[in-house]
DNA sequence: CTTAAAAGATGATAATCATCATGTTTGATG
DNA sequence: CATCAAACATGATGATTATCATCTTTTAAG
């Protein structure tokens, strides 16, 4: 559904806005040993988050990525359009360029509520949410090693 | 949402339903060029769609692909399932191995319901009826030159 | 029974996406 | 003000996906 270059921006997310309190700045390595994300990978991932303001990060010594009040209300939407584009939203689910509301693909219509579905959930969802069940333990990010 | 061989997949055996008729198969330059793919590429798409009964094909002069009474039944998920395979359904939304029902990641449940209805719509639609809407007019599957 | 037109099979290339590596800039601290 | 730990920037490599090319097999028809 989405890139793997998304999955990781969201997973970092999250991680980031679980763990962020004391404004003790989260280190790259913490972050992707915790998500079981490739470090180099997600260090650009982050730099790209950074820019559209959906984190923060703070250069040298006890530096690192935080998350701001603000920044939690950030919706999923807003990282899937920072990473991957509309794509998701607006593409043609069979690729079709002129495919639109007027000129429709055979399945456009039937394709148009799983669309608006998708859209609205990623609207309805925010950071703050997602990590506070994070915090509750009633979510995981990654398989606890025992 | 698909990959591009699924969408051609599509694309060319719902071309197929909507042409083929009085034993007349079509041959795989009449369906690339009006489908708007590459010929080699798709070629190889429609073996596989052979082998997994999805359309029917036969060598030689006056050789082409075709579809049956029984294929036309045929319904969007068994394309999906031939092509890209379970990904889409049963795949994480954050790309996580262990993520499921009793292990959900953060936004397992946010997402049931749209790849629910996603299944629910590539299930409900066969092959026969998108062949008809082609035929009625009312859609397209590539742009009219004028 | 030879020919030609079609799909089938397989491997090679190209493009895109994911990952890795290396060096640069920033900023707190002694 | 030198040092070092962090993010930042950019380019290189690897993997996957999409596309192309070449040859083989089948089959109707002269």
């Amino acid at each position: 559904m989405f890139s793997k270059t998304c999955e990781y921006a969201i997973r970092a997310t999250i991680y980031i806005a679980s763990e962020y309190k004391n404004e003790e700045k989260i280190g790259i390595h913490d972050i992707c040993q915790n998500i079981e994300a490739p470090q180099h990978f997600v260090a650009k991932i982050l730099q790209v988050l950074s820019r559209h303001d959906i984190v923060s990060s703070k250069k040298g010594v006890h530096g690192g990525f935080y998350i701001t009040e603000e920044q939690r209300d950030t919706r999923l939407i807003d990282i899937v359009y920072a990473i991957d584009g509309d794509h998701v939203f607006t593409g043609c689910a069979l690729g079709l360029k002129q495919c639109s509301e007027t000129k429709p693909c055979p399945i456009h219509y039937k394709f148009k509520p799983v669309r608006e579905n998708l859209k609205k959930v990623l609207q309805d969802t925010r950071i703050r949410e997602l990590a506070e069940n994070i915090k509750k333990g009633k979510f995981v990010l990654k398989a606890l090693g025992i």
